[in-house]
DNA sequence: TCCTATCCATAGAGTATCTATAGATAGAAC
DNA sequence: GTTCTATCTATAGATACTCTATGGATAGGA
């Protein structure tokens, strides 16, 4: 029945260590902020989340600790590394020119 | 070794229905028309091009035709049906909704 | 005691892209 | 007249990313 992404492709890392800029986070939290900060346009399902997550830290762009949760649950933490760091902005700048050569193609007359 | 697309996934349909908007035209000629207007940034495959235009008539989207180009030479043009330029706007309008999303979650301090 | 929200994670399917390949021909260059 | 380049179509196979569907565990409130 092929339903339509939740978000776009390619998009979910960069969303990801954005999110992570501001704080520390677990997985379920980013999911949470990014579905908010999107006022509910974004919704990045469990399924795509975690294999995301698994890619950063392979990658060496996040890194991952066991801590506690205020309401006192275990969890896993991001924490956005330099290398992360430096991939977000390539990632930024690279979406933002694609956006504009989408924009280009669409309003061209 | 895993390259980075060209386009951003699941935007192509839509660009090629626009580019189809102004005038029917044959694949290599959408390439070009797509390349050129997004000033040389986007550069859509002939591995990804014919697939989509397999999808597109599958949907009814496009309809296609044999002809001869202005060169003399056989081409299949493509022209945009009613249904698909219906589809245009359904797709257009989800992705500056993504778009404009993603800008929330970016931008977000 | 049950329910809901919080938290983790994987398996399998589906979709879309890429690289690589194969073929044909018009017209220009040589 | 032969070779080269640009024009044109199309498929096969690999890869990447997302989704649905699961499975599990626990804190705290009803």
């Amino acid at each position: 029945m092929s339903k339509k992404p939740d978000l776009l492709p390619g998009t979910l890392d960069m969303l990801i260590l954005k999110t992570l800029t501001r704080a520390p986070l677990h997985g379920y939290g980013i999911a949470l902020s990014i579905k908010r900060s999107s006022e509910n346009v974004l919704t990045v399902e469990e399924g795509s989340l975690y294999p995301a997550l698994q890619r950063l830290l392979l990658q060496g762009w996040v890194k991952a600790e066991w801590k506690k949760t205020e309401t006192n649950r275990r969890a896993r933490y991001y924490t956005l590394t330099p290398a992360g760091r430096k991939q977000l902005g390539i990632e930024l700048s690279q979406f933002e020119q694609m956006i504009a050569a989408i924009g280009r193609v669409l309003q061209d007359a």
